[in-house]
DNA sequence: CGAACCCTTGACAGAAATCAACTAAGGTGG
DNA sequence: CCACCTTAGTTGATTTCTGTCAAGGGTTCG
């Protein structure tokens, strides 16, 4: 279903030691973590601790930051930027999510002290907080409000798996791109007009086809109400891609908890 | 992709309130719910409280337990028989997955008090715990042993849906019946012949292809190593079968913390 | 016994992957 | 500035896979 990628990683192991060993935290950064949903709610004293050992990191695009078989060392939670999640498998390879401020990723893989079950690449330049697995499960332990909020959070991941999967097994490919199209209309205010945030090969493998076959359903499109140029797509008759797509809020839509991200999009 | 399924429900709402009043819970229940992973490691207050409101009930096969879109209202865990969760959309539906004891379901509906994303009824008779998710939030709050049995096993259903989006977008549909074969049969101790656990009509939705397709390829896998008579899997060459499956750890294994299941299959 | 139901098989149409070639855009180094 | 390279995206031809429709066999159960 999913092709061969071409080679994404354009750093290499050194430089990720680098990356490491200068972490560019900044006096800032401590402040908007603590607004963050996963930590808002925690006592003063346990964030104080979790955040002993933690830091936030700068990655530059392309760099892989976790990859599926390992164990889980530390939980990410992405200030800035996107990541790509995505799996491996005897030669094909897919993208599985995209996370973007504030979401954390491989948090069920830190709570049950596994190894990743999918890889991880930032696919621009981003912020990334680290923070120690180990310590992760102390401070669930001890503070029963940031347990809640693990809880919470680890729903929603489940929740929104859940989502992809029956996308996969319902829609076809044409449907689900359509009703991807839609969806990011609706994320953008139900904008008539916006831009793909992830290019087309990347979309492709995510929607669980390839990349060519995204390109011809794209322009067959056109005759129901989508068009598309470059990166900017553009709702050309809404009551028709409604039709098509058939929106279900079981599969399109986001648990309320999810949005707004509190204070996300709010200047600091 | 998953076609429309014949009328399954065989039992009445009036039949469901008539089961629903007449609880038969059993002397022994308690006890024994006490030791299943979920519920085995909190404190004793919070059990009972947890449980002053919860009951045991016994449901025919083929009746709907929970219907997608409807608020969480109970967390079922399965003691006895085996539960399908399923999908809806548009006329079409698919088997999401299957509950076995003693696994717990709709946890995450229940944790963010949100609607179902998926359906579930039972495949055969089967008995559940019915706890309600108000009494489960609350005693989540209060136990922080609790709280981590939760979300071990929330991120436990997380993983199990990543393993379940993984092989259906990185393996196609013959690739993933011979994976869910060879995986039958190390859970029946890698064994060489078995009996299906659900029938072919249900696995094809399962694997995300239609019922006539399953039957072709269960045809074809003959020159692979695998032979199938009625319900009956027998494993005729299995060096052939895990070449063309190419098994992986992180699609068809399951996490240490699920095998065994604690107290599972112990004679009590 | 008939009525469902499950499973199978065949013929066919449609969907999607593959292979190959081509264009366009961006970056690099001279 | 340009020649060159890489990469993303597109398009066409073709094969393979998969769903759909139709029919028939076997089983269970009332």
């Amino acid at each position: 279903m999913c092709g061969l990628f071409a080679a994404y990683v354009e750093f290499s192991i050194d430089d990720y030691q680098f990356l490491r060993i200068n972490p560019p935290m900044r006096s800032t950064d401590l402040p908007e973590i603590r607004r963050l949903p996963l930590f808002c709610s925690m006592a003063a004293a346990t964030f104080d601790t979790l955040f002993t050992h933690a830091y936030v990191q700068q990655f530059p695009a392309g760099l892989e930051l976790i990859r599926q078989g390992d164990p889980a060392d530390f939980l990410h939670v992405v200030l800035e930027g996107s990541v790509e999640l995505y799996a491996a498998w005897s030669d094909r390879q897919c993208m599985m999510g995209e996370v973007r401020p504030f979401g954390a990723f491989i948090l069920a893989a830190c709570i049950r002290d596994a190894t990743y079950l999918m890889s991880a690449r930032t696919i621009e330049r981003s912020r990334v907080i680290l923070v120690p697995a180990a310590d992760l499960r102390d401070a669930f332990r001890q503070d029963g409000e940031f347990a809640l909020s693990v809880a919470t959070e680890l729903a929603g991941a489940y929740r929104g798996m859940v989502r992809d999967a029956k996308g996969l097994k319902l829609r076809n490919a044409r449907e689900r791109v359509a009703s991807y199209l839609l969806r990011q209309s609706r994320l953008a205010g139900d904008a008539s007009s916006y831009l793909l945030p992830v290019g087309k090969r990347l979309l492709a493998s995510y929607l669980g086809m390839t990349a060519e076959n995204l390109s011809r359903t794209l322009r067959t499109l056109e005759e129901d109400g989508i068009g598309v140029s470059g990166a900017r797509v553009t709702i050309t008759n809404r009551a028709r891609l409604i039709a098509l797509v058939r929106p279900d809020a079981l599969m399109d839509g986001r648990d309320p908890a999810d949005i707004p991200p509190p204070l996300a999009g709010a200047p600091r």
